[in-house]
DNA sequence: CTGAAAGCGCTTACAG
DNA sequence: CTGAAAGCGCTTACAG
């Protein structure tokens, strides 16, 4: 693959890289070259299809127009759609995007940041796994143009774009009170995660407000080992509590094996049991009956992530860190509840 | 964002940066370096924290170490899988992936080619749209190292792995036809990709070769407008052919948003009608019934995608193009489908 | 055993 | 109006 060069192109005009590199860059200000050798130039690289070097580019400009996305777990729905959107809103921003995966694992995250660094990324986007604070404050500590979504370390100084986790969590829990639910069951992650605990405070407190919570209504489970953990909770919570009369799904996964571990149990959900999800999946549609999620605003975390970083990127001013707070949805599917 | 260069170890070392440069590369050998200098610059590098420019080594040695993937839509839970494998894999290769998304338009693909050259990618792995031929021919040209996955164009000489597209539509069609289906359907794209032409011809041929082809149960819906359309075309079959009691999805999309159509005209899925479908989706674990899939050799296509291409990539021989075909396999959940 | 030099493809002051 | 030169951070023949 025989590569056209800024040099190809001022040999065969004779004149000097300087020069096209000048014109191909719109930097020909104040009649700096000739009009004539301006669209000679221009044609000429049009002629022989000529792509900048990005990667010589950014070596010498020191920016490489590039960012890494750093994400927990690329086979979730939820990151897989960030992950998307973030490309798209980073592309429309002429940047291109480095993606790495973590699995929830400390090191994998560690490897990754040197992995993105060594090939100098701008800046990065992260779903920080839990105890990850010490590496992001090296980032910090660094300049690091840094951005956290989904998830954030609420005692750091770091900017972030999150939804706001309590309160969708606390107008879920009480739409499964209005609905009459006396007996609300939590499933959650056993993990120290900032957002999660969120979600989890959010629903306990609309609970209490309500005088029906019952501590022993919340099931934790472990993330590495889903699958199995969530149909051992469910069958236990039932036993333990066959009154259960209403759930709320802490999280995306959580929310689909819950489901599927109901069904499987004969539970007649939205009939014996209500249920709340966290995010949306096909599944919800093709069910005979409806179930209520809470719709994260993914495009716009993507936006705002994107803009954020940027913004950082190419303002030298490390200003105080923003934290961006984005309203999640509710999305009850009503017209079909009642059918 | 400090960096620490190879000059910055050579300086405070007191010998050159070339030196430095073969101890990192562990191109040290017989004894160009003395022991002591050796391990004087290594202990050097961890103390400074040195990460090697990627970029800058990239634009010396001409190669850049990452690779493009070109997607038709990352929106697609196949491609999101495919490309999640295909990242792991690389990365295990050291090699980075750039993505780009096509939305099967042939010139958001046509751009994608020339934001990925300009970053210097060493080759490129494409799910190509529909007439994208002198695109690819443009890159055959100029001996781009490029593997095609999940689609391809036959009458072109170049790398790609695909499915047993035929033959497993034609097994999943008998299989229907086995379980007593005497007027089956197939729902597919209205669009000439041969994958695509491959699944259909496999089911006909399954058809005919039983005697109950009928050429009224194919119908074609549009890729840019599914979800309205495959309600419509659900519709208009149901309305033809009341007799329709098996139903042919050809792909991913196609299935779950026809399992929907089929539940909104109150279809009772696997008692009056039976259906295949392509992909695993989680919706059909949480269905009252089974649902049989065929299911993707994902992981493998991956794998072979990106030990197809860096091979082309590290070994100038341009031999002849290789084509691999993995095997698809079809799930039954026997096990639920008699409970 | 080790260093000086050239060069990958670009951009950017500087000098004319 | 335009060119020569330096340099981004590397690697690799070449010379000693």
């Amino acid at each position: 693959m025989k590569r056209v060069s800024l040099k190809t192109i001022a040999n065969e005009l004779g004149v000097s890289s300087a020069t096209v590199s000048l014109v191909l860059n719109g930097k020909n200000i104040n009649g700096r070259v000739s009009n004539e050798m301006s669209k000679k130039i221009l044609d000429k690289a049009t002629e022989l299809n000529y792509v900048p070097n990005t990667l010589a580019k950014g070596l010498k400009v020191g920016k490489s127009k590039s960012i890494g996305l750093i994400i927990a777990d690329v086979s979730n729905l939820f990151f897989g759609a960030l992950a998307l959107h973030i490309q798209n809103y980073a592309h429309a921003n002429g940047y291109t995007v480095l993606i790495g995966n973590t699995n929830e694992n400390i090191n994998e995250m560690e490897h990754m940041i040197k992995f993105l660094y060594a090939r100098q990324v701008d800046g990065l986007i992260i779903t920080p796994t839990e105890n990850s604070q010490h590496l992001l404050n090296n980032l910090k500590k660094n300049n690091v143009p840094l951005v956290l979504v989904d998830r954030c370390f609420p005692d750091m100084e770091v900017n972030s774009v999150m939804i706001n986790n309590y309160d969708i969590s606390y107008q879920s829990t009480e739409e499964l009170i209005n609905k009459g639910c006396k007996n609300i069951a939590i499933v959650t992650y056993r993990q120290d995660h900032y957002h999660i605990n969120e979600r989890r405070n959010g629903a306990i407190d609309a609970l209490k407000n309500s005088g029906i919570n019952d501590e022993n209504n919340v099931e934790e489970v472990s993330y590495h080992n889903l699958k199995d953990d969530i149909t051992f909770s469910i069958e236990k919570l039932l036993k333990r509590n066959p009154k259960i009369d209403g759930i709320f799904f802490t999280t995306n996964s959580i929310s689909i094996n819950g489901v599927k571990a109901l069904i499987k149990n004969k539970i007649n959900i939205q009939k014996d049991i209500q249920i709340m999800c966290f995010d949306e999946n096909d599944a919800f549609y093709i069910l005979p009956y409806t179930v209520p999620f809470i719709k994260q605003p993914i495009k716009e975390i993507a936006k705002n992530a994107i803009e954020l970083l940027i913004e950082q990127i190419e303002s030298k001013s490390i200003d105080e860190s923003k934290n961006i707070v984005l309203k999640a949805e509710l999305v009850l599917n009503e017209t079909r509840v009642h059918q």
